[in-house]
DNA sequence: GTCAAAAAAGGTACCGCTACCATTGACGGC
DNA sequence: GCCGTCAATGGTAGCGGTACCTTTTTTGAC
């Protein structure tokens, strides 16, 4: 108490100024004086509690406490190396599939003491590279990209900063470092056998035009016309093209576009639930019955898929467990814990409910 | 090129070690070497390139795109007292009606050369106290909370810390520091009155009960009753309660018990647009026609509401514009510029569509 | 050509913390 | 009682930048 120091100054009264450039707040040398031991040890007794001895512990506890000293970690950042900054780059934060992953991202990492910085390269990528830059400034311990680096230019940026990398929802034989995710030519290949399998002859398909998506639309068409799933008059699997990020209205035009062209379509693959629900409500709309005319299959399994009627049908990834294991890899690796593995296939699986 | 350095090491080889501490990262330093300058005028040449001659200048730039060299913001902000980092508060961001907000947030801060940390507290605020702390910890040059801090501890902590504070979604007489929001009260006013100069007659309500949701149902309520739309055999405005976060669910459930104790129901007002599209799949289910038989009315105007069928009536946020606006109240006081007002009432509409 | 003022560049000392190494003292084995 | 070992603590020197101030150079008015 007698060596209280005045709270951050209001404003800057042209008092006596308590050193060159100190804005006021507390730091751990005030914490150490407190506490009568020197600043190593208050820190030590902060980081490594049991380095230090019960007595001093609690004296800097206390010390702690009395002053509401709150360690700046920009500083213990700097001399560790460790920021315990981790960052994620997500096309957009609206309408976005990756939230969930987001979601026990955060948790995840927030368990362990690091906290998560969010990066939007929109759906054009333009901004990725000016996004990189601010990323690999903040010196974090470790980025979770969404989806695979493809940008040669980036890649190398990435792999020079050093900085642990997690790339996620995809499979690939060369990732830049960590991986988790799953295959979606596997996913096309399935889907197209589950609804064979359902007795649907004449599929269509609404997807967006990504990387993944196209892979993924490959795949289905493939494996559909080898099982003979093509709509009378069409030598290939039709697909209705839908812009990024996916959208109900999308599934909407989708559907009356493909109806249009293609009357006897029977199943429609969507490479999202929100397009997916989109196409229920325009059968809705127009008279078609769901299943029973039109079985519709979506991807991602939103919370409120669930809640439809009848509820979707539609392809599961676990992005919690994506999330959580992303950040496990990354924390082993900051902490320098040995692992066995660094690439992670999570698969996914086909949810049945009351659309085919 | 001959003064080339050797990339991160691989592992850490027994050989010449560059210095005591260092991991091999190029700095700044090393540009003022190459571009033949002292360090402070390197610095100078990235962060204010007017106060250096255009010859220095392009030397630096030349020298920092050769090494590939990437400032850090951890030790700029260390000496510079600013972060560049801003921190938002949400409850969670899966299904969250703030996204909008956090996505124009991060737009227009990355815009501006800063970059958001997200922190989730859970709806049980369980976490806020170690999310704050962890956020001080990070000196961030500003703050953004998702609706007002009540927490006294956690107002103490916030104002003692110095940091600049957004408080959002909300209006009340005694912010904490800036605010950007409206006023729930006046929401539960309009929305009454609007169903009425509708001829609704008998309405209800269904809703979370967070703090703001009970201050805007009680202004919903008292004027409804003022106005004599309490459905025969209330003496009040029925409402069911939901659990946050919402979800369509909820819209579905309370829809079946509302009207189980209330069959003549004639409105309800929803307290997010996915609850009240719950109650129009439900209605769908029993038969109920929309807008002729039950009014619905949202809040939020999610992109999908729009895309319904019937496209729902909703009150609209603009969470884009809370987001931008507090973006630019933690920039402006960053950089110390003059501004006129640190509160703002960005107000609500009624969007009226489909669904009344 | 002189000189004051402005522009450009540099030197130094930190920002607040931790890595690394040194020191101290307690303890136990022989 | 000597000495090695280990636990506890401290001193020092950075981490990689920038604030502040000083020095040097350029500019332009007269």
């Amino acid at each position: 108490m007698t060596e209280k120091k005045s709270p951050p100054p209001a404003a800057d009264l042209p008092a006596v100024r308590r050193a060159r450039r100190s804005k006021g707040g507390y730091t751990l040398r005030d914490v150490a004086k407190l506490a009568g031991v020197a600043p190593i040890t208050a820190s030590r007794a902060l980081n490594t509690p049991s380095a230090v001895s019960p007595a001093v512990l609690e004296r800097v506890r206390e010390a702690v406490e009395r002053i509401g000293y709150v360690p700046n970690m920009l500083a213990g950042g700097l001399a560790s190396k460790r920021s315990r900054l981790v960052a994620a780059v997500i096309p957009t934060i609206t309408g976005s599939i990756f939230l969930e992953m987001v979601q026990s991202l955060t948790q995840t990492l927030a368990d362990s003491g690091y906290q998560l910085m969010l990066g939007q390269t929109g759906y054009e990528n333009s901004r990725e590279d000016a996004l990189l830059e601010t990323i690999i400034g903040r010196r974090p311990d470790g980025v979770v990209l969404t989806g695979i680096m493809r940008s040669g230019h980036g890649r190398k940026r990435l792999i020079n900063s050093g900085i642990p990398i997690v790339e996620t929802w995809d499979m690939t034989s060369t990732p830049i470092d960590m991986l988790v995710g799953f295959s979606h030519e596997k996913m096309g290949v399935e889907v197209a056998q589950f609804l064979h399998a359902r007795g649907r002859r004449r599929v269509a398909m609404i997807s967006a035009n990504d990387e993944r998506a196209i892979r993924r639309n490959k795949a289905f068409a493939e494996t559909a016309l080898a099982l003979g799933m093509a709509p009378p008059g069409a030598t290939e699997v039709p697909s209705f093209i839908v812009p990024a990020p996916t959208s109900m209205i999308s599934g909407r035009t989708g559907l009356r576009s493909l109806i249009a062209q293609y009357p006897d379509i029977d199943a429609i693959f969507c490479s999202s639930d929100l397009v997916a629900l989109g196409v229920m409500i325009e059968a809705g709309v127009l008279g078609m019955a769901i299943p029973d005319r039109l079985a519709v299959i979506g991807l991602g399994d939103l919370d409120m898929s669930r809640d439809f009627h009848p509820a979707l049908t539609t392809v599961r990834i676990d992005g919690t467990r994506i999330g959580s294991i992303a950040g496990r890899f990354i924390i082993d690796r900051a902490e320098e814990r040995p692992v066995e593995t660094y690439v992670q296939d999570i698969g996914f699986s086909i949810v049945e409910r009351g659309t085919t």
